[in-house]
RNA sequence: GCCCAGGUAGCUCAGUUGGUAGAGCAGUGGACUGAAAAUCCACGUGUCGCUGGUUCGAUUCCGGCUCUGGGCA
């Protein structure tokens, strides 16, 4: 099956933006971003939004979709982002998916749908309220009742899932097992070309992460989350789980110099490079590029354009 | 120079009444279907500072040396 979409996936800090843009403007393309936390306005410099420039007069799509207030998802990202692509499609273009949000990408390209309800935050928070009172094992107990498939394949530890999976049945009353295999069954939406970024070396990766962290903080990281704090963004939102903003946050709360909070955003940033590269390196299909020591984007680029020609992608 | 407290896993430390050692953190690998930058799982051999002595056996007891803190000169 011949590609019609472009995804350029890797840990963060890998250079992935920047490869992106310049790939769609040499292709005539645009790029669609596949990044969780980007989709919130006024969360430009921990999130390493693309700057115009950056963006090197490229469209970008799918940043700045939600306010910081808001619960984004999967299911909204995807009901967002495909017509974007299908209009991409449409215009002739080449749709360049990039981003480190590994569902995202998934859900986006496989065409998988979600249970047929909208969340609802009472219910859930009723199961929080019923797991701190109860005990996890009783929501647990209640789950191998009601789908006790979903319950084999989820940790008794795994809070957010066993919730989850309940909250499906609770709200459809199909089992949350029968709605993934019968999503597995459909056909996938798009047929993408894929490739990966990385660093052949872990510890140039972190020095990477370890400077960019450094130079958020010198963008003025800390008066952006001042800033959202200021204007009501509540502390325990999604949009305030992002790396960066969490511990930024948490010093500023707690009365501790910023720049604690900054060794503790690095510290992250490398286990969640790690937990990135754990999903991607999943995916059998992608072409994996990887740096000597530092970005070569000469290279990645002929690397590239030498694949897209292969495949006829363009 | 003297006195005291220490030198044990990458880091912080626990422990062995003498039978070669274990936690947290870090790290590595993995999972992932409407919170995903979230959530969860698995993985612990290191000259127990060096060197003599006692002992069947010392990281553990004794001596010397060395290094690091703190105190007194």
């Amino acid at each position: 099956m011949k590609p019609d979409i472009l995804v350029i996936c890797g840990p963060t800090a890998s250079g992935k933006t920047d490869l992106a843009a310049e790939l769609a403007l040499r292709l005539g393309g645009e790029v669609v971003s596949a990044d969780s936390m980007q989709v919130y306005r006024r969360m430009d410099i921990g999130t390493a939004k693309p700057t115009e420039e950056e963006k090197r007069g490229v469209p970008h799509h799918m940043i700045d979709v939600a306010d910081p207030g808001e619960n984004y998802s999967v299911a909204r990202y995807v009901q967002q982002a495909v017509p974007i692509v299908d209009g991409i499609l449409a215009r002739g273009k080449l749709p360049v998916v990039a981003g480190g949000t590994g569902l995202y990408i998934d859900h986006l390209v496989a065409g998988r749908q979600f249970a047929p309800f909208t969340p609802d935050s009472g219910l859930r928070s009723e199961l929080q309220a019923q797991a701190k009172a109860e005990g996890l094992p009783a929501l647990r107990a209640q789950l191998e009742r009601v789908d006790p498939e979903a319950a084999a394949r989820i940790h008794p530890n795994d809070e957010k899932r066993t919730i989850r999976a309940l909250e499906v049945f609770l709200s459809t009353g199909k089992p949350l097992s029968r709605h993934d295999a019968d999503s597995r069954a459909l056909p996938p939406r798009y047929t993408p070309l894929t490739i990966a970024l990385n660093f052949a070396q872990r510890p140039d990766l972190w020095a990477r992460i370890d400077r960019r962290v450094d130079e958020m903080m010198a963008r003025g990281l800390e008066g952006e989350v001042r800033a959202l704090l200021a204007e009501g963004v509540p502390p325990d939102c999604t949009a305030m789980q992002a790396i960066g903003y969490k511990e930024l946050a948490a010093a500023i709360l707690g009365g501790r110099p910023a720049a604690e909070g900054a060794q503790e955003v690095k510290l992250r940033s490398r286990q969640y490079a790690k937990r990135q590269l754990t999903w991607f390196r999943r995916n059998r299909e992608a072409h994996w590029f990887e740096w000597e020591k530092i970005p070569d984007f000469s290279a990645a680029l002929s690397f590239s354009t030498e694949l897209i020609r292969d495949v006829g992608l363009q």
